[in-house]
DNA sequence: TCTTCTATATATAAATG
DNA sequence: TCATTTATATATAGAAG
């Protein structure tokens, strides 16, 4: 429904949304767009921190969704808002899971520590354990 | 450098970036931005979509770090182009670990069943082992 | 491949329902 | 809390080097 953006068509009684009279001052280059210029730090009112929140997730999982398709990439994106809200994207023909195997062998780093390392500490002390008995064994 | 945005300073021997002549045509509402518009399904051209890709790559990266700022949201993005490089951000005062047990704990979703069974299948074979030489030991 | 340049398309901050 | 509107700020496609 886009609107005509020429005058009106008759006494327009809505005069809100007043643009800027002042001009923007320029911050530092951050981010941001919209009426005002904005300074990437966190936005203290929660209220607006929530609206600006629900925009900009929206935003980057589209973003992540459309550069999955027009680049053919593999895409991951988890986010949680500051309230523990859950949100995700994940590429198709993919799966997070698979996404983050491949960051493992990629980057080297290990992602999963806890369960990880005491799976494989586990598995140490077994072998200790086996070792010793095949000495006993002889 | 922001350019003076009038006419110029001399006989302009530049008259490259012609403005569009045809008006766009409305394909569909995707997304993209720039002199066209495009649709979003793979782009074909090798070239093209390597550096759209690039261009696209640091623009989510950089919405990520500014919403994580912004709204104090814990945020973890992987990506892989096309030719399999990797690229990531993760908000700070975290790390994707902590990031993805999150994810695990929240959503419900195991993100890394294929390594943790071959783990734990390793640790049956080993105490299978292991128990058949303590009856051997007797 | 990376950078710069700019016209255009989008994203989004604020104001308002 | 969410949807709409609108002015502005950014992101980025395409062109060129």
């Amino acid at each position: 429904i886009p609107q005509s953006h020429h005058a009106g068509t008759g006494p327009q009684s809505a005069r809100r949304n007043q643009p800027f009279l002042t001009p923007p001052e320029e911050e530092e280059g951050g981010g941001g767009m919209g009426r005002g210029k904005i300074e990437i730090k966190r936005i203290e009112n929660q209220s607006n921190r929530q609206v600006t929140f629900s925009k900009r997730k929206n935003g980057i999982l589209k973003k992540a969704k459309e550069i999955s398709v027009l680049c053919d990439a593999e895409v991951g994106v988890v986010v949680f808002s500051s309230a523990g809200k859950l949100y995700d994207f994940c590429s198709p023909r993919t799966s997070l899971s698979r996404i983050l195997e491949k960051y493992q062998t990629n980057s080297g780093k290990i992602l999963w520590d806890e369960k990880h390392k005491s799976l494989s500490a586990e598995i140490d002390r077994i072998k200790k354990e086996n070792d010793n008995m095949q000495i006993e064994l002889r």
